[in-house]
DNA sequence: CCTGATATGTTATCCTATATCGATTCTGCA
DNA sequence: TGCAGAATCGATATAGGATAACATATCAGG
């Protein structure tokens, strides 16, 4: 497996190596930040590590007593900036559907993500789209409508569960 | 003017008879709940008339003071529940990026609706899209995903505040 | 007219998110 | 080195969104 293959088919489904799923991913993102000359903090870090920990959403304030377990304080913009942070870089994502934060498993490409979503145990996987958006670019398009940013988010079952 | 063609390209965008697209598709509505059973009951039809005001995204605490303005208890049940009836029923959709509720503009077909979001006035527009959404379905299938449903969200600028 | 289902009234509580302001730390530059 | 401006963090308060739980009332069909 090399560097760059495990981004072909998203792993959240499938069981695998995620300890080297983590690392891999971080390091990524470690590299991405001082490449770009961004400061990945020691809060953002250790949000980072716990959105990595597993391919489910999390919400703000999970992640927040993840972090005050950690000896930060419990206030909730600690966690909003660091999620901020790493949502504005595409080091993670923000999913709507569940007011919840996900790390992007591939921060080094600059895609367009859509979303599966499973109700029953909430992992979340990124599935790649063509970055066109056909029907949707069109319409708006014809209506005069300038689109700055889309997103596309699938809820339902993951293989796991609907077995 | 018919009966169906007005559901040809979304009008929120545009200027238009607003009057009589509310109460267009205040009629819909209702002739839908009586042909499939549903009690449009007061609070509902109230709720339903406070969306069709505006072609905006109104949140559920919007609706919520509207509602006790009109005498009703302001308890968020009472707004949710027939926000949630409303939704259910295909009359209204949520707006996950907003948090926030829009009415139907076409309550009667049974579509797969995609949204066009103002991020200056807020004005929602949906735009058909075609309902095979070709590349997400077929990544999920490739990935053993069962779609439930689907939400499609572009945040922008429309014409008007372009301008 | 009774009964089960549906809808409403009400209280309380939880989760999500941001505004604000002061203190601190970092970075570039003189 | 040492300063100025920018970015980050610490902390308090408050706003906004959503639901659990339970009692009461209304409706539709037998």
């Amino acid at each position: 497996m090399t560097e760059t293959d495990f981004e072909a088919e998203p792993l959240a489904f499938r069981s695998h190596d995620h300890a080297r799923c983590q690392t891999q991913t971080a390091d990524v993102v470690e590299a991405a930040c001082r490449s770009r000359g961004l400061r990945l903090t020691d809060i953002r870090r250790r949000v980072l590590d716990i959105l990595l920990e597993e391919h489910r959403a999390f919400g703000a304030y999970d992640v927040l007593s993840r972090l005050s377990d950690a000896g930060h304080a419990a206030h909730p913009p600690v966690a909003y900036r660091a999620l901020d942070f790493l949502v504005a870089n595409g080091f993670a994502h923000k999913i709507e559907r569940l007011n919840a934060f996900v790390a992007c498993p591939t921060p080094d490409d600059g895609h367009r993500p859509a979303f599966l979503i499973c109700r029953d145990c909430k992992i979340v996987a990124e599935a790649a789209v063509p970055p066109g958006d056909g029907a949707l670019g069109s319409a708006a398009k014809r209506l005069g409508f300038q689109i700055e940013s889309v997103s596309i988010e699938a809820e339902g079952l993951c293989p796991a569960c609907a077995a």
